[in-house]
RNA sequence: GCGAAAGUGGCGGAAUCGGUAGACGCGCCAGCCUUAGGAGCUGGUGGCCCGAGGGCCGUGGGGGUUCGAGUCCCCCCUUUCGCACCA
């Protein structure tokens, strides 16, 4: 009788006791670090897709350790930022209170899951003892110039009164509560990851990570090559308006140019007849609902003339300079020259306020049979032109005209390139990282001022700034951070000279804290010194990582160039911090996303309680494929439920009746076979499959009420040990192993002889139709395939007076004749 | 609009190299066991036709390559997820 509960309870107090799940981090021969991304512990408790996450990362785990690897597999929690502070506001609480709680609860939830943590290596971001060594690795950014503090125009909600990093906002929208984002100034810390865009560019060629997160990170990263070109201001005036364009080849084109609203050279562009209107715009430019414009596909451009010229460099031409919203001040140089020609974005633009489209670049046919190149007429209906392949050409261009476009762009660069007027420049969408939130509940950013010595970073020794206990963390809506109104927290004296000084009130970006967190994992023993190198060089890099695709851009990126620069710095020996990453799919429930608004959320509890964590575990991996993800169905549940049942009944049969051996060969050859299947499939995260196959074994088996052999049971109890590893644990200790399985059983083996057959069943074909399946000695020859398949009643059948035209014959797969 | 992935029974999903489509599970049907079953066990289960031997159709739609296509190529439709006026 399978009782789930007593089982499970035992097992969990024996892995405890004997430590089974903690590898020696200073002996272990083959480690394997096998990490999870960490959890947020929501005072809600455990989602369950955190646990399916975690459960296919305990599988593979298992499935390593078994295989015999001394796997590693961490636990700990991401409890800093704004969504526990959020929360904290919202029930009236204190996040310093309500953190240490949910993590006791979150400690609970995943210890009766059946996940194989090492519970002796955890880590808390909001633990002083963690956070040091954050505050520790900011200052090693400083030191090296890569923490740098600058004033810049960011992301502020207005709802969470907080400055927003750009990953952190979508659609023009914050993240977290859907408010429309503003513009403002302030003085920020950032993290100067633009300066490592071409390594994290490159790696991404050879690491091994789900290609859809490659290409996430690619286009993330956003390169572009194309030119910087210059335009100077009519009138002779001394500046310059730069703007980045991926077609120089068109400046020839260029009848006028477009600025970002906010662009700092508006307010020297703009006449004074058009003054009033193009302030105007710029008010409610910014108070425009961008975001439901750009979700409806009408896109209508706004702008309007700021009464300003600039020179087209190419043709020396004056052309005029607007500004509209379509132009965005954070990609390039927040100015573009608008070629209507050949950009659509600008085509509209024109055709709205009557601008001149010139057409420059045309297909070489065109322009062969217009026989020169200033006669081309070229007609613009409702689109720009835009194809610039080999196939096409310049016109109206110069000296430059009839070159093929690629050509043409290389050389007007290099000859605005003489006159100090342009130079190939490559762009890229990713920015640097602003680390500063004004914000409470986050690490204090380790900086003073002091009047006397300007900035200084915080002496190591001194660390970690310890973040103080507010009783009044909500945030202003004046962009001061809470500690900023603590004078206990922020008037120190300075290191350096001893006079007054004023600590950074800013706190540090939630996603700081989980950029170093698996760093962290191996050294937690060592309270002097973040990274023990003898730790971090015997267990990391990460050997996999599983995590959602949802932090395929932030996390991912953030934690390779923290990775990355502290490689630079001497502090760990690798680049890379995961070797290997793959993504899990999100789970549905009943066909539809799971939400608290729903009422749909699966309680892991509840589950468990009910049904064992080997049956819950067991569900999760089967409803579907692991790293596509799948639907969580109440109905679903009882298979794995009699599955798990059946083979503790069929293991105490099998002892019961005492026999050994493989008596019967083609169970034996079932064996062997389901050893190379589920062996397969774990290899490829295929958790479903795996199980399938095991079920499948189990009923030949079992067939016809059969009862196994030890020997045939045997494998079957161990390749269980990853999916259901109390009951595997069990059933081992049952068939005479001694515990624990993961410790003393090994994962077995299969023998290829045993997969053949002396006979094998093949189909057989007429003209591509199945007709017919003959048996045939393996090996046989296309003779006598062919003769046992013509004797064949049905083949003749459809053969008729038909003569066979030709045989494909595919040994031991398939004949087929072909007949006509 | 761009990018990525995916469309297979009543349902969740299988199908290494182009070679017997629907493994495994849910549900359903029949039988057994039971005082009873929302328990357990055994067997069956893509659709349509049938003279009971089989036959025809079938992996979103339409073309194509091939002896042979869920799988490869072209066009189209739908869904999901990213990004979204990126110059």
């Amino acid at each position: 009788m399978y009782d789930p509960t007593t089982l499970e309870e035992k097992w969990q107090a024996f892995w405890a006791a004997n430590r089974t799940n903690e590898p020696d981090l200073d002996a272990a021969a083959s480690p394997y670090y096998n990490l999870m991304m960490f959890p947020y512990p929501s005072a809600e408790g455990l989602h369950v897709g955190n646990l399916y996450a975690f459960t296919g990362a305990d599988f593979h785990a298992r499935f390593q350790r078994l295989r015999g690897k001394d796997v590693f597999e961490p636990i700990g929690f991401d409890a800093f930022g704004i969504h526990s502070e959020n929360y904290a506001l919202k029930v009236n609480a204190h996040p310093m209170d309500l953190i240490p709680k949910s993590i006791a609860n979150f400690t609970r939830q995943l210890g009766r899951s059946g996940i194989m943590y090492d519970w002796s290596h955890t880590v808390d971001t909001t633990d002083p003892d963690y956070y040091r060594w954050t505050q520790w690795i900011f200052l090693q950014l400083y030191d090296a110039g890569l923490a740098v503090k600058k004033e810049a125009p960011v992301n502020w909600c207005p709802s969470c009164k907080t400055v927003l990093a750009n990953e952190q906002v979508e659609g023009g929208k914050c993240e977290r509560c859907g408010t429309e984002v503003g513009q403002r100034l302030l003085s920020q810390w950032f993290f100067r990851i633009t300066e490592y865009t071409e390594r994290l560019l490159a790696n991404l060629d050879w690491i091994d990570w789900s290609p859809s997160t490659l290409t996430a990170q690619r286009n993330w990263i956003g390169r572009s090559e194309g030119a910087l070109l210059r335009f100077l201001l009519a009138g002779d005036r001394d500046e310059t308006l730069e703007v980045f364009t991926t077609r120089p080849d068109t400046v020839f084109g260029a009848t006028f140019m477009v600025l970002a609203p906010e662009h700092p050279l508006v307010e020297e562009l703009t006449t004074a007849d058009r003054r009033s209107e193009v302030e105007a715009y710029r008010s409610t430019a910014a108070a425009i609902d961008l975001v439901e414009r750009r979700k409806t596909d009408e896109r209508t451009k706004t702008g309007v003339f700021t009464g300003g010229y600039a020179v087209n460099p190419a043709t020396g031409e004056d052309i005029p300079v607007w500004i509209a919203d379509y132009v965005l001040m954070e990609y390039g140089t927040g100015a573009i020259m608008a070629v209507p020609g050949h950009d659509q974005r600008d085509f509209e633009f024109a055709r709205q306020f009557g601008l001149e489209i010139r057409p420059v670049v045309a297909p070489a046919a065109v322009v062969e049979a217009a026989g020169d190149t200033t006669s081309v007429e070229l007609d613009f209906r409702d689109e720009a032109f835009v194809e610039h392949s080999e196939d096409e050409c310049l016109i109206n261009s110069g000296q430059f005209s009839g070159l093929p476009a690629a050509e043409g762009a290389a050389r007007i660069v290099a000859w605005l390139g003489q006159r100090g007027l342009g130079e190939p420049k490559v762009n890229y969408r990713l920015h640097d990282w602003c680390i500063s939130r004004q914000r409470y509940w986050g690490p204090p950013i380790p900086i003073l001022y002091c009047d006397a010595c300007g900035t200084v970073p915080v002496p190591e020794e001194d660390l970690p700034v310890v973040l103080p206990y507010l009783e009044q963390f909500k945030p202003g809506d004046d962009g001061i951070a809470p500690l900023a109104k603590d004078e206990s927290f922020y008037l120190t004296t300075c290191p350096s000279c001893g006079g007054e000084a004023r600590r950074e009130t800013d706190v540090s970006d939630t996603f700081m804290d989980s950029s170093w967190y698996f760093l962290r994992y191996p050294s937690t023993d060592f309270d002097d010194r973040p990274l023990d190198p003898t730790r971090t060089h015997r267990w990391l890099p990460v050997d996999m990582y599983i995590g959602g695709e949802e932090h395929a851009v932030l996390h991912l990126l953030y934690s390779r160039f923290i990775t990355m620069a502290l490689h630079d710095l001497g502090h760990v020996p690798f680049e890379e911090p995961y070797v290997r990453f793959r993504k899990h799919g999100l789970i549905i429930r009943e066909g539809a996303k799971m939400s608290k608004t729903k009422g749909n959320v699966v309680n892991p509890d509840e589950y468990i309680d009910r049904y064992g964590a080997d049956t819950f575990r067991t569900y999760l991996m089967f409803l579907g494929p692991y790293q596509e993800g799948g639907d969580f169905r109440d109905s679903g549940i009882v298979g794995p439920q009699r599955f798990l049942s059946r083979v503790s009944d069929a293991v105490e049969a099998a002892i019961d009746q005492g026999a050994t051996g493989f008596p019967d060969p083609a169970v034996e050859r079932a064996v062997h076979l389901t050893i190379s299947q589920a062996t397969r499939d774990f290899e490829n995260l295929s958790f479903n499959t795996a199980i399938a196959a095991l079920m499948e074994l189990l009923n030949k088996l079992r067939a016809g009420g059969r009862v196994p052999t030890l020997d045939e049971a045997r494998p079957l109890v161990i390749m269980l040990g990853p999916i259901a590893p109390h009951l595997a644990e069990e059933l081992w200790q049952t068939l005479g192993g001694e515990p624990s399985l993961f410790e003393h059983a090994e994962w077995p083996t299969f023998d290829p002889a045993k997969l053949a057959t002396d006979t094998v069943e093949i189909p057989v074909q007429v003209n591509g139709k199945l007709r017919a399946t003959i048996s045939l000695e393996r090996g046989a020859t296309e003779e006598t395939a062919s003769a046992t398949a013509l004797a064949d009643e049905g083949v003749q059948r459809h053969i008729g007076d038909a003569s066979v035209r030709k045989t494909v014959y595919v040994p031991d797969r398939l004949l087929n004749l072909v007949v006509g």
